[in-house]
DNA sequence: TTCTAATATCGCAATATTGCGATTACGCAA
DNA sequence: TTGCGTAATCGCAATATTGCGATATTAGAA
């Protein structure tokens, strides 16, 4: 039915999941790369830096602040796009230690 | 339109947020973290242990094997489930760069 | 106050995803 | 051959996502 049953899993999945749709997209992946390899924040050059229409950039960066791992800070007329550097490294920590569980497989 | 412009972003990026997408949904998580700490891989037991239909999983299984992120060997009557190793690595790798990118922000 | 620039939101259309009952396909056993 | 057990696929319904034009919002500039 399209609605994922997010009670019947754990906090911890359904967190890991959420962290993991922020590079779930292509574009959404660009946004982020281009975060964090600057010094400072991007204060509007998104738009011009993706092929995408703006409304469509600001949909992403919704989606990218709800899951907390960016930040907008208000600085009229201009919005101050960071990462949110604790997030950043949850979603490190989150990943490494997913990704660092595999045991040995002997397997088929 | 609810089509991903893919041909707009690199292979790199794309191919990030397609192994994204193997995490992105807690269901899909707890079959990777069930096949990540078994010694050997699981005959059948996956939809006894997740609270889904069959049909469910099975398609959660599908998009996971798109990704390559899992193997299905046949065993008839069942399939043998595990970890895709070389990928599973390639994941580890992958996020481990992107999520060590990011530089110090003196921000905001 | 009015205008301007930047961003957010609305509303829509198209496509994708999620979930599952029912069916199908496939080997093997009897 | 038939029947059984297992998993894949089909078909459908419901919800989610993606994309964008148009509009609204907002705070400063003129």
């Amino acid at each position: 039915m399209g609605l994922t049953k997010t009670e019947i899993f754990t906090d911890r999945q359904n967190r890991i999941a959420d962290l993991a749709k922020a590079f779930a997209h292509p574009a959404r992946v660009a946004i982020l790369q281009l975060l964090a390899k600057r010094q400072s924040c991007i204060c509007g050059d998104l738009v011009d830096e993706l092929p995408l229409a703006q409304a469509t950039v600001s949909q992403h960066l919704k989606e990218l602040k709800r899951i907390g791992i960016i930040r907008g800070d208000i600085d009229p007329p201009r919005v101050c796009y960071c990462i949110n550097e604790p997030v950043w490294q949850e979603a490190r920590q989150t990943f490494g230690a997913l990704l660092d569980s595999l045991v040995e497989t002997s397997c088929c």
